[in-house]
DNA sequence: AAGCTACTTGAGCATTGCTCAGGTTGATCA
DNA sequence: TGATCAACCTGAGCAATGCTCAAGTAGCTT
């Protein structure tokens, strides 16, 4: 049976997974179809592309709404909840979609870009708020401040284990509150969340 | 005149500028260097290691106070300004930073390790906060928050102009809020030091 | 002058992204 | 049934890249 641009995607990610963005070769993933390295270049017109692909799948799901696509009972018009709670959901679903992937933060940050289902989003996000009495300008600056915060954030949380190329950097142990923040670490999903709490709070404060 | 260790990285970060990250090639730069290929060898243990010590080049800026070192009357223990003031001024110096070299902020965020001047820097900055009434909880999450929202925003500004293997994304002329805050965009430096002041308001909120 | 260290050459290997002319396969239509 | 055509794949190979290493060369010290 014939390959299929999805099923070259799919299997992409899976080798992502495996071996990491670095060791992400084309010749790699053909081996893993099982097919000879040009093969590749039917259903994808360069690496580049592929990677674009792979980006915008693996940020889909947080761009997707919970209960949009089954008919049950989903158009409750503006869904119940503020505005911070949705900034806040659609944050926590953008940080899962990276971390769900090897490197995701990485392949995200260099090789997105919106395609139309993100921008529907993005523009039903911001019709959300401005219902709610945001001014566009402070919808899209929330939007834009969360979505950087979101990709910096697991960017350093999925670096932890990456190469360097030379020694260990400094011992910490001689910065003591540095040692202390380390060691009291409260875990990456509490300090996202409360990094993320500054900013909605932040603009609550300012409408206030 | 023998090259040295500076040298190299002073080339390649001026080569950086020229040809941008994914064309910063070992080969290129040797070649600028005026010498052979394997000479770059004798200078760094691998492009990894040239690339981690650019970034931490590009970094340093940020994380040397202003007033520090010249002798003349710095010395005013916790110097003037509320953390809040001294946040926002890391940030924006840690963005100029980042927007001082081309793809600075792919760099950094692929490659940084933080060094020993780093790391004195943060604890200074979180032993600041401490004195003016934040928990070290606090002020690590202010501090971690605030770089991740620089790497982030600087990431996404500087890759208007990256390609992207594809044709053109959607038009955006038909998200009408979308297009209404992409032409009324008050320019970038407004909307970074707007979802700053998310942050710091944010905490200052919490505290009060 | 001898010797040592810092630095460089030149040749070359393995890997990678990509191309392309020609096959193969399977559905379609005469 | 057999010819046609498009989708898909192979095989061979090219140019660029990161890196290695034995053999130099230059300059300083003694």
């Amino acid at each position: 049976m014939a390959l299929h641009r999805d099923d070259v995607i799919a299997a992409a990610l899976d080798l992502l997974d495996e071996v990491g963005l670095e060791r992400l070769t084309t010749r790699a993933l053909t081996e893993r179809l099982g097919v000879a390295p040009g093969a590749l270049y039917w259903h994808v017109r360069s690496k580049q592309e592929l990677l674009t692909a792979m980006a915008d799948t693996v940020v889909a799901p947080a761009f997707t709404t919970p209960g949009t696509e089954s008919g049950k009972e989903a158009e409750t018009e503006a869904e119940a909840g503020s505005w911070a709670q949705h900034t806040e959901a659609f944050a926590h679903r953008l940080r899962r979609a990276l971390l769900g992937r090897r490197d995701g933060a990485r392949l995200v940050s260099g090789h997105l870009v919106p395609g139309t289902a993100t921008l529907k989003s993005v523009e039903d996000g911001l019709a959300l708020m401005s219902a709610q009495g945001l001014t566009p300008a402070q919808a899209a600056v929330l939007g834009h401040a969360v979505t950087s915060y979101v990709i910096g954030f697991v960017l350093q949380e999925q670096q932890e284990h990456a190469p360097t190329g030379e020694a260990a950097g400094p011992d910490p142990a001689h910065y003591p509150l540095l040692l202390q923040w380390q060691t009291e670490h409260p875990g990456p999903d509490a300090t996202f969340t409360a990094g993320l709490t500054l900013l909605t709070t932040g603009l609550a404060a300012q409408l206030a």
